[in-house]
DNA sequence: TAATATAGCTAATGAACATTAGCTAAAGAG
DNA sequence: CTCTTTAGCTAATGTTCATTAGCTATATTA
C-alpha cells in the first residue's frame, strides 16, 4: 500500500471515530508514520484528503450497489431467505472499511450536499434497489404474494439499518439486536408468503 | 427567556447545523448578542453548554414518549389511522426544537455512551414504545389482525424515521419523502388488516 | 554519471480557539 | 444609602491547528 492510500485509510479510521472536525492532521501523519507537513506531498490539504475519501465511498457503493451481481442466487426456501439475508447484514455489519464509510457518513452527511446525496444511497436507495430485485424475482417464482416489491423492500431493510445503526453506537448491544433483526426478517417472510 | 436560556437554544441551533466541534463559543455568543467571555458566567465552558443540552434533550424524550399521553385517541378506521399518523409525522419533522435535536444526535451521537443511548431511545424506543401502544389497542379493537406488537411498531416506523433523516439532510426531497411515506402507512395498514 | 524529481524532515507562521484576569456598571439586599 | 452580587465588557494567555518555507537524502531519468 503506498503512503498515499494509506494516509486516506488512516484518515477514514479517524474521521468515523472523531468526526472530520474532531482529527487534525497530525493524528492522521502520526498514524501513518510520517510528521503533519509530509501529507501535503499527497495531498493539497485536510479538505483534500476528505474529498478523496468521499471519492472512494462512492467507489464503493457503486462496487456494493451499482450492479445485480451481488445478489447471488435467489433463495428458493424460508430457511435460504433468512440464512442469505443475515449473512448479507452480518456482512455489512462487520466488514471494516464498510462500516468506517458508515459512521463516517452519518457523522459529515450536513456537511455538504455531495455528502448528504451518498449518504441517502448507502443508507436508502442502494439497499432498496438490491432487496427491490430480490424480492420481486421471489415474487416471480411464486415464493412471495404479488405485492409492491419496492415497497416491501423498504419494509424489510429500514429497521435493519436503523439497528445496524444502533450496533455501531452502542456495540455491546450486538447480540441483542442480532436476535431482533432475525426476528423481524422470519416474520417479513411469513407475512408475504402465503403458506401459514 | 433568560441569557442562559437562549445560550442553550443558539448553542444547539449550531450545534445541529454544525456539529459540536465544528462550532465555537464566539458563534454561540455571537448569536446570543454578548461577547463569548460572558458565557461563562453562566456555563463553565463549552462541554458544559454540550452537558445541558444534553439534560435538555433527556427532558423533551420524557415530554414526546414517557408518557401516554400523547397517544391520543385511538383511529376508529384506516383514514383515520392514516390522518392521525401522518399529523404526527408532520408535526415530529417540521418542529423546531425537535429538528434541531435529532439533527444534534445524529451528529454527536459516538461523543459518548450517553449521547449513544439518549439516540437509541429518540430514534427507536421511544416511537417503538408508542406505536406498541397503539397497535395494541388497535388490534383490540379488532381493527388490525393479532400479531407481535412491537413488531409491527418497528415495522411501522423505521422507514418513517428513516425517512424523516433523509429529509433532514435533503430538504428538497421533502414532498416526494412524503408522499412515500403516506404510501407505506397505507400499505402497512392494508396488510395488516382482514378487510381487503 | 549527472541532473532532476520525490518524499521525507525541522522550524516557523499565522490564525482560531477556549479560557482567564481583571475592570465596570447596574441591580438587589440589608 | 451602602454593600454585594450579577452580568456584561476588554485585554491577554496559552494551546492547538493547518499550512508554508526551506533543507536533505534517496530514487529516477536522461
Amino acid at each position: 500500500m503506498t503512503t498515499k492510500e494509506k494516509i486516506l485509510e488512516e484518515a477514514l479510521t479517524l474521521f468515523s471515530k472523531n468526526g472530520y472536525d474532531g482529527t487534525s492532521v497530525d493524528q492522521i501523519a502520526e498514524r501513518v508514520g510520517i510528521k503533519a507537513p509530509s501529507l501535503y506531498k499527497h495531498y493539497k490539504g485536510k479538505e483534500d484528503i476528505l474529498n478523496a475519501i468521499i471519492d472512494a465511498a462512492e467507489v464503493r457503493y457503486e462496487e456494493l450497489f451499482g450492479s445485480d451481481r451481488n445478489i447471488g442466487k435467489l433463495p428458493e426456501s424460508k430457511d435460504e431467505f433468512i440464512r442469505s439475508t443475515m449473512g448479507k447484514i452480518s456482512f455489512t455489519m462487520h466488514d471494516p472499511m464498510i462500516r468506517k464509510i458508515r459512521k463516517f457518513l452519518i457523522q459529515e452527511q450536513f456537511r455538504s450536499e455531495r455528502l448528504a446525496d451518498i449518504t441517502t444511497r448507502h443508507q436508502l436507495d442502494g439497499i432498496q434497489r438490491m432487496y427491490t430485485k430480490i424480492i420481486e424475482g421471489m415474487m416471480n417464482k411464486g415464493l412471495f404474494i404479488k405485492d409492491d416489491p419496492k415497497l416491501l423492500a423498504t419494509e424489510l431493510t429500514a429497521p435493519v439499518v436503523l439497528w445496524i445503526a444502533q450496533a455501531d453506537r452502542q456495540p455491546h448491544c450486538e447480540k441483542e439486536i442480532m436476535d431482533s433483526i432475525e426476528k423481524h426478517i422470519r416474520h417479513f417472510y411469513d407475512v408475504y408468503t402465503n403458506i401459514q
